[in-house]
RNA sequence: UGCGGGGUGGUCUAAGGGAAUGACGCCCGGCUUUGGACCGGGAAACUCCAGGUUCGAGUCCUGGCCCCGCAGCCA
């Protein structure tokens, strides 16, 4: 048995199977549609997140299975918070991920439609002014146990209504004096049924149609209808709009077929469980505050779930697709291991990313059976085995290194193999070094590593036997110092939203770790935009904002898996 | 508690009356000039609970329990 979508698209989904695509088979096979046509409403008052990207691949994604379009639809009903600048980035964040969307849409442009419908409701006493405070409305609509009671304007006629419509069109009231409500059920179980509100006066420019307008629709009103125009087959929303189905359905059966809204087919909502992932916030409102109150350096800072910030981190478009296809789809409340966000990263990052040396934190190290001014390039290839990318550069080797401080150990514990006292371990594509002596400054710190190196052993396994470890270095006279930025997560929590109150508290102190480092002068001519594992560290990429050709600035991806790390009880630093 | 949703290994997620899927994570082993990657193996869910229907129930029925959402002129 083969479904429509398996004829239309075998193999390679960009959405893997979920409620929504059970839906939308049987809709097709029912000969419901047309075509699927999806769009993604996002409200221009802020940036996008790594949420929002999940919503991103499932309504461009459906409409890319099923040979459908996905328009992108700016639900911007709010003019005192709502920009061009936000228009501007989300779209940039959309294209960037790697989508392309039918039409660019506003509910704005449907300002005039939206009025006439509204006209229309009056006219069929389904609408009313209503002129109460809006203090009043909301102890008039009763509570979760109690009904609500009806307004002493909910009877108005319509001529009256009709009137007074046209009035708050025309400015006649200050901002908040009446406003329009459907006339629906106050005393419906369903709270979002209790006369919601369709219009209110609000005195301010819109950024885009100006002070052509003092009314506008709400969320409730416009979202349902700009559907209808747009002619939308499945209207995609997240949980918390379940109740307003309610609200969209009665709209839509009102509406259709009137005010130049299609008869049929009509939309139908269904609703999804957004994103929740450890260790970070994924809510507009709490984002906006984590950058005005300079916890991050802005909405690009590459700690945060933002698009812009995980751009800026070095996350590729790719890797935000293939992590919203592993977490899937579904109706349940949940939330992500960001284990599952970074696998996905590193697995993308793995087959793309060339490998050069850095060093983090440096320990000198002088080989003293090496000439002083002896320089040696030696030839190191840029993958790894098990990568099919080809290529290598030349690295320059001498008498003065630097080795991580981390992979020496005066004291090694037990299953250490990394450099110590006495002990041999190989230089990642060079030769294997012995630790002679240990030299110390007058306080006890280390201050370098005197070393011989094994000159019979490049490319070769040591006399005396294999060693156990392979170390990362760079020539310390050729090193070019670069600042690295090493991220970490933003918070101490899985959950910072679990307690109450202040998010800021939870912070983690260790979002954000700035060393001073060394990496290998193959680097300087490489394209900025290039990816690289810095070897045994992490993957790394430069700063686009504030790296320069004279100022090296890496942040950190995302690290390598560090099963080391793991097992000394540490997590990455 | 009025209504609307939801509860499957540690975390996401499949299965739609017929041996509980996959991914991430975890453990063990192999390989390795990255403690990465890769390969092999493993542990891990009596599918929220209690009844019922059925030869057979995660799937159907009944009754509970727990979690989330709804009382903006935000979206």
């Amino acid at each position: 048995m083969s479904t429509e979508t398996e004829k239309i698209s075998p193999k390679g989904r960009h959405v893997s199977p979920n409620f929504i695509t059970e839906v939308i088979d049987g809709d097709l096979q029912q000969g419901r549609y047309p075509k699927v046509v999806t769009r993604f409403p996002p409200e221009p008052n802020g940036y996008l997140h790594i949420g929002h990207a999940k919503s991103i691949a499932l309504n461009f994604g459906l409409a890319l299975d099923y040979r459908g379009e996905c328009n992108l639809r700016f639900d911007d009903t709010n003019p005192e918070t709502e920009s061009r600048e936000y228009v501007e980035a989300i779209k940039r964040d959309i294209q960037w991920l790697g989508f392309r969307w039918a039409r660019e849409c506003y509910a704005s442009d449907y300002f005039e439609r939206l009025f006439e419908c509204a006209v229309q409701l009056i006219r069929d006493g389904a609408a009313y002014v209503d002129s109460l405070s809006e203090e009043e409305i909301s102890t008039y609509r009763g509570t979760i146990t109690e009904p609500g009671r009806p307004s002493l304007y909910r009877d108005r006629t319509v001529t009256e209504n009709l009137d007074l419509f046209a009035r708050m069109r025309k400015g006649e009231f200050p901002s908040g004096a009446h406003v329009l409500r459907a006339k629906i059920d106050l005393r419906s179980p369903n709270m979002k049924l209790r006369d919601p509100v369709l219009y209110r006066i609000v005195h301010a420019s819109h950024y885009r149609t100006g002070d052509a307008w003092c009314i506008y629709p709400l969320y409730d009103f416009a979202h349902p209808l700009s559907d209808a125009i747009e002619g939308v087959s499945h209207s995609i929303c997240t949980l918390e709009f379940e109740n307003n189905r309610a609200i969209y359905d009665w709209l839509v059966e009102h509406l259709r077929g009137k005010c130049g809204l299609p008869a049929s087919p009509r939309p139908y909502q269904y609703e999804f469980a957004r994103l929740n992932l450890d260790y970070t916030v994924l809510s507009k409102r709490k984002l906006i505050k984590l950058v005005e109150d300079g916890h991050v350096k802005g909405w690009d800072d590459p700690r945060m779930p933002t698009i812009a910030g995980l751009r800026r981190r070095g996350v590729t478009p790719e890797a935000i697709r293939e992590f919203a296809n592993r977490i899937g789809v579904a109706k349940a409340n949940s939330r992500v291991d960001l284990a599952t966000f970074e696998a996905a990263i590193r697995d993308d990052l793995n087959y793309r990313a060339p490998r050069v040396l850095a060093v983090l934190r440096p320990l000198k190290v002088v080989l003293t059976n090496l000439p002083e001014g002896n320089v040696e390039e030696l030839q190191a290839p840029y993958w790894p085995h098990d990568v099919p990318n080809e290529g290598s550069r030349a690295v320059p080797f001498s008498g003065e290194l630097y080795i991580e401080r981390d992979d020496f150990r005066e004291h090694p514990p037990k299953g250490f193999y990394r450099l110590i006292p006495g002990g041999r371990v190989r230089l990642r594509h060079a030769y294997v070094i012995r630790c002679d002596d240990v030299v110390k400054d007058a306080a006890g710190n280390l201050v370098e590593l005197r070393c011989t190196y094994d000159p019979a052993t490049l490319g070769r396994a040591p006399a005396g036997g294999p060693v156990k470890g392979t170390i990362h270095w760079v020539s310390a006279r050729h090193g070019v110092r670069a600042e690295m930025r090493l991220y970490d997560r933003l918070f101490r929590m899985a959950d910072p939203e679990a307690g109450d109150g202040d998010i800021s508290a939870s912070l983690s102190p260790e979002s954000l770790t700035v060393v001073e480092g060394y990496v290998e002068p193959s680097v300087l001519h490489d394209p900025p935009e290039l990816r690289y594992q810095f070897e045994r560290l992490g993957y790394f990429w430069r700063d686009p904002a504030d790296a320069s050709p004279k100022r090296l600035v890496f942040n950190r991806i995302v690290s390598l898996r560090d099963s080391w790390a793991k097992r000394e009880g540490r997590g990455r630093v």
